[in-house]
RNA sequence: GCCAAGGUGGCAGAGUUCGGUCAGACGCGACGGCCUGCAGAGCCGUUCUACGCCGGUUCAAAUCCGGCCCUUGGCUCCA
């Protein structure tokens, strides 16, 4: 049995829904910028709960959108050739932000809805919360009166007389309440708004954004209804699962279930799951900050099986701090693992691997490992400690490689199937993978370079040898050498 | 100011729901040994009296209660 944080409660809740689909709608990302790595974070734990529900046996249907309509998208026109449009930048940052994801090796989601693709559906929203008497026009925008809606404030246990206002000054005065927010708004984007988000002045006229046709005249929809429109088109009006970074407890997901709710009058989301942020030492990380990793940088300095390894040395609840040593740490504990995934296969493949030797430590190891990671992850998803029973079942492993021929064939039989079933269909690593075209060819160069390597040892000359071993490890291939022969691994 | 999440070893990070079996989980690092031409990997072992502070309840507190300190996030359409 799965359990969970509900922030709704604040207590760790058993997992239960109707049947076994599970409808999860994760709050993705605007797309102005490059994605970094703590935008990454939560993508990477919605992969995560996508894959154990998965595991669990749930068909999960999973969707997450991609913003883009917003006011720091709108600034950037002009910024480069080709960006004539709002809707030529958020393209630009929609293929990146893809490219990200294709590179962490994220299980896709079910669909990824624009929001310049479901106006009609925000539009229709905005129109029944009018009729309902939850929102009101005024000056061309329309605002959702806080007050009307019985329960407001409950998620992030914020009482209505304790809030300030919401959103910019100069649109107060349109207000009823001060805590009232924007479903609709008159116009396109003002020329503070993209002064507030241009990155640099490039001249020329200030981009307005795109504006949309409604019955209070020309305008853009607000951000918050966005996800209420998009989860109710593609899931349904009530979600089991709403993910989201903790920064978006209050007003995004407040105002988000105020509004469903006011609409359906039905429960908006029966389990909603924040996952912390991302820090460095000094800073939390935000594009805002400037001191943002990207996504894509850490793909190409580490690969996506320490990117993901760093990932799962945290909970996805608690905040977790980047620093090169935490992503140090990762790469040890990655390598550990596919040391050990790979001993396990060479010594189930050997021809010293017999059907009648038997090692019951390392079975029982097999069984442990199984049983700790999966009570781990039913356990609110911790991965750190499920990665950990992977980890003694390497050491389990590498033991009973240490103990010398011949090798229980069925027991790393089920070790590598173990190493496989949790470390790469439910952690998403890749284990084992198969290198493509080029790195073929370098592998088979380095290889040759290896022989050489060989000759010269049995010949003595060491001092050629190391020579050679230090020259490959240049270039990341690392050699070594173990009693039946050099190893050869690629960074 | 208000709301929320946190504070556990050298680092990282569980345990707090339901007090005892909990404190060196597991991992990383460090140190020593085995193995190796060397290195690496691997194995074995060692090190280190870590529960933010102060009180309270109790036979017993990391865990419950009260107060305080600190960090982070939100209240600025930032995951």
């Amino acid at each position: 049995m799965v359990s969970v944080t509900n922030t709704l409660t604040g207590d760790e809740e058993s997992f239960e829904v109707d049947g076994d689909e599970v409808l999860l709608y994760v709050c993705g990302l605007t797309v102005s910028d490059e994605a970094h790595l703590g935008h990454a974070r939560l993508w990477f734990h919605a992969d995560v709960l996508h894959r154990w529900l998965s595991y669990r046996g749930y068909d999960v249907r999973h969707v997450e959108n991609f913003t883009d309509v917003n006011e720091k998208i709108a600034a950037r026109v002009g910024e480069r050739d080709g960006w004539e449009t709002e809707a030529d930048v958020a393209a630009h940052f929609t293929r990146e932000v893809i490219e990200d994801m294709r590179g962490l090796n994220l299980k896709r989601a079910e669909v990824y809805p624009r929001v310049s693709e479901h106006v009609p559906e925000i539009l229709a929203l905005v129109e029944t919360l009018v009729e309902k008497g939850y929102a009101y026009e005024s000056n061309g925008s329309v605002y959702f009166d806080v007050t009307a809606f019985d329960g407001y404030g409950d998620l992030s246990n914020q009482a209505l007389e304790e809030l300030e206002a919401q959103g910019h000054p100069d649109e107060r005065s349109e207000k009823r309440n001060p805590a009232d927010f924007a479903l609709w708004k008159a116009d396109g984007v003002s020329p503070a708004a993209v002064e507030e988000h241009r990155k640099h002045d490039h001249g020329g006229a200030l981009p307005t954004g795109e504006t949309w046709e409604s019955p209070w005249g020309e305008g853009r929809p607000g951000w918050h209804v966005e996800c209420s429109a998009m989860s109710m088109t593609h899931l349904d009006e009530t979600l089991d699962v709403h993910m989201g970074g903790r920064d978006l407890v209050f007003p995004h997901h407040e105002n988000e279930i105020a509004q469903s709710e006011a609409a359906t009058d039905r429960e908006f989301a029966r389990y909603w799951l924040h996952v912390g942020l991302l820090q460095t030492e000094a800073d939390k990380m935000s594009s805002s900050l400037g001191n943002f990793f990207t996504v894509a940088d850490a793909l190409d300095e580490f690969g996506v099986n320490v990117v993901r390894t760093f990932y799962l040395g945290a909970q996805y609840r608690g905040d977790q701090v980047y620093s090169a040593e935490a992503m140090e740490e990762a790469e040890e504990r990655w390598e550990r693992l596919e040391r050990a995934y790979e001993s396990a296969v060479d010594a189930c493949d050997s021809p010293d691997a017999r059907a009648k030797a038997e090692d019951p430590a390392l079975r029982e190891a097999v069984d442990d490992a199984r049983e700790r990671f999966g009570a781990a992850m039913d356990d609110d998803l911790d991965v750190r400690t499920a990665y950990n029973a992977l980890l003694d079942l390497a050491g389990a492993v590498n033991r009973h490689a240490d103990d010398g021929v011949p090798y229980d064939y069925r027991g790393l039989r089920r070790a590598v199937e173990a190493f496989e079933d949790l470390g790469g269909d439910a952690f998403g690593l890749e284990l084992g993978r198969e290198a493509g075209g080029e790195v073929d060819l370098a592998s088979d160069l380095a290889e040759l370079v290896v022989e050489v390597r060989e000759a010269e040892r049995e010949a003595g000359n060491y001092e050629r040898a190391d020579d050679l071993r230090d020259r490959l490890e240049a270039l990341g291939v690392d050699v070594e050498d173990a009693d039946d022969g050099p190893r050869v691994r690629f960074d």
